[in-house]
DNA sequence: CGCCAGGCTTCTA
DNA sequence: TAGAAGCATGGC
């Protein structure tokens, strides 16, 4: 595993002697969107309907707040911790412009977030940029979650699907908000199940999830990845395209097939980071 | 001001 | 059936 030990402290659940593990990297990279970087160097934020900080000092991570039973519930998951990183980099390893992106941030990891959260962020996502993205989930939240301490949980499914196109104005988030509203309609009606969507073949998942009025292909691949723990769904965006061609022209090897979702989000930000990476 | 944003739907040839 | 235009809104 990718950590020696987890205990629990006066000031909350610390993680020992974590491995492959940045936070600001897995943080600010564009998988979510919920976390704030405070002036002092941790990160706040709110998942599973918990608002929590959480700060990384070397190779220890503290969950302030938190007790074991709430970690085991929430945050172990939530931050990958049961997958072993040492496979993944092995994988990766095989391949040349995998290696490199790796490379570029080794502490990179795919946070698995609520299903339905995933969903309806990435929903929100299209083109968009990331500052306006975090302010409409913010809204969003702050318009139709349930205040809890800290803040607003994401708002489920059900409320959003008893709302209309004019409820949402407070959001601004313009055309995409009859996309968000039919995509809580499915769920909320159980023509949708996103954790048995989560267990089909990845291109049947994939069609179900753009039965959804405004999931393409892109955005079905994020919330598949990001919220269906999905490692094999390969988001393809401009960046990754442009990656694609200069690396793969004949497609991506096959023995990355299983973790490509990973790979894919250290290519992407070895891409939009790093100058002339797509010239090597 | 113009261009663009981790796309998708609709229109057009 | 591929390719381009249109889409709301705001960050830069």
């Amino acid at each position: 595993m990718d950590y020696i030990e987890i205990v629990e402290a006066p000031n909350g659940v610390q993680v020992h002697g974590v491995k492959h593990f940045c936070l600001d990297d897995i943080l600010s990279c564009g998988q979510c969107f919920r976390w704030d970087k405070l002036c002092d160097g941790k990160w706040s934020g709110i998942a599973y309907g918990l608002s929590r900080t959480v700060c990384q000092e070397g190779d220890t991570l503290t969950f302030e707040g938190a007790d074991m039973a709430e970690f085991d519930r929430v945050w172990y998951n939530y931050f990958d911790l049961n997958r072993d990183y040492d496979e993944v980099m092995q994988i990766l390893y095989t391949d040349d412009a995998m290696r490199r992106a790796w490379e570029f941030t080794p502490g990179m990891r795919v946070l698995r977030q609520e299903p339905w959260e995933a969903l309806c962020s990435f929903i929100l996502s299209q083109n968009n940029n990331i500052k306006r993205i975090r302010g409409l989930v913010q809204r969003l939240c702050e318009s139709f979650g349930e205040e809890i301490e800290g803040g607003f949980a994401f708002p489920t499914a059900e409320r959003l699907a008893a709302l209309s196109d004019e409820d949402l104005s407070p959001v601004r988030c313009g055309f995409r908000a009859s996309y968000v509203l039919d995509a809580a309609r499915r769920v909320a009606n159980g023509e949708l199940n996103l954790l048995e969507i989560a267990k089909l073949p990845l291109a049947d998942a994939s069609a179900e999830l753009q039965k959804i009025r405004g999931v393409g292909p892109k955005v079905a691949a994020c919330a598949l990845l990001y919220g269906l723990g999905r490692a094999d769904s390969v988001p393809v965006d401009v960046w990754i395209n442009r990656a694609l061609a200069a690396f793969y022209p004949n497609g991506m090897p096959d023995q990355i097939a299983p973790v490509a979702g990973l790979g894919q989000q250290y290519l992407f930000h070895y891409v939009r980071n790093q100058a002339g990476a797509l010239e090597l």
